[in-house]
DNA sequence: AATAACAAGATTGTCGACAATTTATTTGTT
DNA sequence: AACAAATAAATTGTCGACAATCTTGTTATT
C-alpha cells in the first residue's frame, strides 16, 4: 500500500501515521476539532508527541492550526479540491518532464511492463487499477523525476491530501480504461525522452480527473 | 522587506522566525548542526520551543532531521538549486497563468504602475530594483493567482529557500535590466488575460534566473 | 597494530506539571 | 429579559526532569 516505506522510528512518528491515517481515511471527520489531551489519552502517549505530529499535519495541510486556541482537521471544499489539483497538475507535470531527462531505462522498461500488465485486468474493469495501480503508476514517474524535493513534497505532503479527498468523496473504480490509456501515452513521451509532451499530458490527465472529482462532489452537495 | 507580514504570537512563533532569518541570511552556517540546548540558552527558551521551531523550519525544507541524531541546516549544492528553481517554474509558472485567469483588474494595474514607477531607477541600474522590486513583483502574481496553498506553498516555504541561495552567494545588482522587460512581457500577458502566454514568460524568466545563479555558483567552487 | 566489546559522556525523545490564554458559565446591573 | 462584567473551567503553550539513543573514548583480545 506506501509505495514510499516510511518506517516509524520514533513514537512520534508513530502517532503521526495513525494520525494521518484515520483522518485521510475519515475515521476522524473533516472539520473536527483535534483535542491534545484527548489524542494524548487515546494513543496513550504524551501531550508532547501529540502536538509534534499535529504540528507535522498542520506543515502536510492536513490540519489548520490557531494559536492558543487549537487544531482542526481541514474542511473539503470544491475550492480546495481545485486548487490542491492545479498545484498536482504543475508539479506532477514537471515530474514527468524531469522523468523523460532522468529517468533509467530500466525503471521506464519496468514501468512499461507494469503497465503492460494491468491491462488485462483493465479491460475486464477490475477495480484494483484505479486505487493502486495508478498510485504505482504516478509514484514512479514522481521519483524518475529525480528531483528529491519534489518527491517529499508530493510524496509526504500533496498525495495525502489529495487521497483524502478521493476516499471520502467515494472515488473508487470509474474513468479506469480512459486513465490506463492515457498512462501508456505518457509513458510512451517518457520512453521517447520527450520531455515536452510527457508534460503535457500529465497535465491533462489530471485535470481530467480532477473533472472527474468534481462532478461527483458536486453531485453530492 | 517582509511582504507577506508574519506576526509572532507565540514563543515559539518568534524562535521559529529568528533561526529561520539567522539561517537564510547566513549567520548559522549552511551544514552546521542544531544543537537544541545550545540554541535554548541562546535564545533564552524552553527545549521544548526549539524543538518546534526545528520542526517547522525542517518542513521549510531549510533543515535536515535525522531522528535521535539531530538537526542540520542544508548545505548548499548546484544539485539543490537546481532542484528548487525545477519547483519554482513549474509553481510560479502556474501561478501566472492563474493570475491571468483570477487577478483583478485593480491589482494588475497597481502591478503595472509599480513596474512603471520602477523604470527609471532600472535604467540607472540602481540595485534596489533587484532584491526588494523583483521580491514585490512574484509575490503580487503569486497572490494574484487566489490559490491559497500555492500561495502558502510559496511564501512559507520555498521563497525562503530560494533567498537562501541568493544570499548566499552574493546575488546582489546583476541581471536587473533584462529582468525588468521580462516582468514588463509577464504582466502585459496577465492584463491581456492569456494565461497560456503568461506561464511561459513567467518559466523562462526562471529559467533564466536559475542561470544567472548556477553561473556564479560553478565560479565559486 | 587492528578490531571488538565495553563504558562514559552527550544529545535527543518523552513525560508530567505549571503558566498563559481562550472559552464557557455565572453573576450583576439596567 | 438582555446585556456586560466577572469568575470558573478547559485548552493550549512552556518548562524542567528523566529515559532512551547515539557518539566518543577506553580497554581488552587476537
Amino acid at each position: 500500500m506506501n509505495f514510499f516505506q516510511e518506517k516509524a522510528v520514533t513514537s512520534s512518528d508513530k502517532t503521526f501515521f495513525q494520525l494521518r491515517e484515520e483522518i485521510v481515511e475519515g475515521h476522524i471527520s473533516a472539520g473536527s476539532k483535534l483535542s491534545e489531551v484527548e489524542l494524548s489519552t487515546k494513543y496513550e502517549v504524551s501531550r508532547a508527541v501529540v502536538r509534534e505530529a499535529i504540528n507535522r499535519l498542520e506543515a502536510c495541510n492536513i490540519v489548520e492550526r490557531k494559536a492558543n486556541v487549537g487544531a482542526r482537521v481541514v474542511t473539503l471544499t470544491s475550492d480546495g479540491l481545485l486548487e490542491l489539483y492545479q498545484i498536482r497538475e504543475a508539479l506532477e507535470g514537471m515530474a514527468a518532464r524531469l522523468a523523460a531527462q532522468n529517468m533509467p531505462d530500466a525503471e521506464i522498461n519496468q514501468l512499461s511492463s507494469l503497465l503492460e500488465g494491468q491491462q488485462d485486468e483493465v479491460k475486464q474493469r477490475n477495480v484494483y487499477y484505479q486505487e493502486a495501480g495508478d498510485l504505482d503508476f504516478h509514484y514512479r514517474i514522481i521519483v524518475g523525476s529525480q528531483n528529491q524535493q519534489l518527491i517529499t513534497m508530493l510524496s509526504n505532503g500533496i498525495y495525502h491530501l489529495a487521497r483524502m479527498y478521493r476516499v471520502q468523496l467515494g472515488m473508487t473504480g470509474p474513468r479506469v480504461t480512459t486513465a490506463y490509456d492515457e498512462h501508456i501515452h505518457i509513458v510512451r513521451a517518457i520512453a521517447n525522452r520527450d520531455g515536452e509532451l510527457a508534460e503535457i499530458l500529465m497535465r491533462r490527465h489530471i485535470q481530467y480527473s480532477k473533472n472527474n472529482i468534481a462532478v461527483k462532489l458536486s453531485n453530492m452537495k
